[in-house]
DNA sequence: TATTGTTATACTCTATAACTATA
DNA sequence: TATAGTTATAGAGTATAACAATA
């Protein structure tokens, strides 16, 4: 039986963990920032890629107010990246979508992350970064 | 001889970092708002944890404008976690220290930061976890 | 002249509270 | 009454440009 045991965790594993993500994060608000995006716009776009949420919807993905979100989608819209559709039946709510120049952005932000990114693996082999991935995957799941 | 090819990167990796960042970033934020602190004042007070630096260091350590470092170091000394003491020989330059509020802060933080990550690695085993933390390591080395 | 740090200004991001329109 | 979204307001965080003091 493996071994799993409870709420210690390995202060060498928490800075790995912590150094990584501040690593990666700064990778992606570089990516973001070369297209004048902040972090939140860049998940939104992300978000935005695969959904077509009410507001209310997106402010629980993105974890933000209604409030803030509505700002956020002022000024996406004002640069011709998102826009507000009616959502049909409830008279209130609006679905939030990309437009053609938004969906155009997504692929070559995904390919600039991807350039950013990899050079934070290069010192691993082809089989550790295998083995990394898989370990955080089943983390993740 | 391991094979370290070249730029490209495993989109399920780039994925399963990207995702384990935010995951981790938002247990950071949860730490630090816990204590009305933001992310980069976290970051500055694990900084001064260590080091007294000039200002113009620590905008560097942190990756910030000299000015908005001012701010920060206004907002965080007015709260009693910082100040700033003479340098001695340079008239213009500062250095930043720690009060002892500042400093009786930072374990109680290191300990929540701990608790709130260990939940993320719960579905490894404890193998698993110590290869996770060599990996990463390797990787940021 | 160059450097250190601050200030003035402007913008993004965020939340709370109050509001409008619809349900 | 309750919900969806916006607006008003306030504060943190950030950068650029201009500044004062020191080197």
């Amino acid at each position: 039986m493996p071994t799993r045991s409870g709420s210690e965790l390995d202060p060498k594993l928490m800075d790995a963990l912590v150094q990584t993500s501040f690593s990666v994060i700064a990778r992606l608000s570089q990516a973001a920032a070369a297209h004048d995006l902040s972090l939140t716009q860049l998940r939104m776009l992300a978000i935005l890629r695969d959904h077509q949420p009410k507001m209310a919807e997106l402010a629980t993905y993105l974890g933000l107010d209604r409030s803030s979100v509505s700002g956020l989608i002022d000024r996406a819209a004002k640069r011709g990246l998102v826009q507000r559709t009616s959502s049909g039946d409830d008279g209130r709510s609006f679905r939030v979508s990309l437009t053609a120049d938004g969906r155009r952005l997504a692929p070559a932000l995904t390919a600039e992350i991807a350039e950013l990114i990899a050079p934070l693996t290069r010192s691993l082999t082809i089989a550790e970064r295998q083995r990394l991935g898989d370990l955080l995957i089943r983390m993740l799941r």
